[in-house]
DNA sequence: GATTCATATGAATAAACATTCAAATGAGGG
DNA sequence: CCCTCATTTGAATGTTTATTCATATGAATC
């Protein structure tokens, strides 16, 4: 399986890569991301504030399905939440997501022009 | 199940909003970097560019499973590869995987530090 | 305090996905 | 050419995960 020789660059990789803990938080995080329902999600917030209601309509989703992507959303702290009565308006949790949505979509439009 | 009145900002959520297709192709690219074993092989490919048989000793997975998400990864255009005899090397196909990877670190160790 | 509105929750189903195993391709070396 | 090495491919399996449906919570209003 092995008859290859890369022990040099090997070792060198494998001294700079993160710890298996970092790299799976790294993966968690970016399937967050992966996801449609959740990225129309975070876009739409992009904006302002929304409670669930506005959310499941824009998207024209029900409510469920909506509500437990934002549970997902929480979870992963890429979002809060406030209450405001019987409302429950939802939110971007940083400015990360912003960036790194940002970072996607330009790769996106890079990769198109040709 | 739509009591609520929204009609104003959704208006406005709506317009601000990339379309359906942008919005796919951006869960589509975030969903390569959401799988622990693509994360590793995208890092291991920061330092220089591998061969199959490298990355799979270096994660300590088999060469089929390595090279099932290398493809996947090429199909994504996040790397290329290229061929020298026997042997096929992989490296990063553009400088925003390591940005967009980066900026999810950040995330990461901003949220850690309280 | 019963009803309604806004949202959450839990179990169930179905689709997507990662890994494995077995076999195929394809380039060199003898 | 035959054999080996490096990698790919395809079908099969098991796990994850998104959505639905039915029900539960919790706040306000009457």
């Amino acid at each position: 399986m092995e008859k290859h020789d890369h022990s040099e660059i090997l070792l060198e990789v494998t001294e700079k890569l993160p710890t298996e803990k970092t790299l799976g938080m790294l993966a968690k995080l970016f399937k967050l991301f992966g996801d449609e329902t959740r990225i129309k999600i975070l876009y739409s917030l992009f904006e302002s504030e929304l409670c669930v209601c506005a959310i499941s309509e824009l998207l024209g989703m029900s409510q469920s399905a909506i509500s437990h992507q934002l549970k997902v959303l929480k979870d992963g702290n890429l979002v809060g939440n406030r209450r405001d009565g019987k409302t429950i308006y939802y939110y971007l949790a940083d400015d990360h997501v912003r960036t790194i949505i940002g970072q996607g979509y330009e790769h996106l439009t890079e990769g198109n022009k040709e």
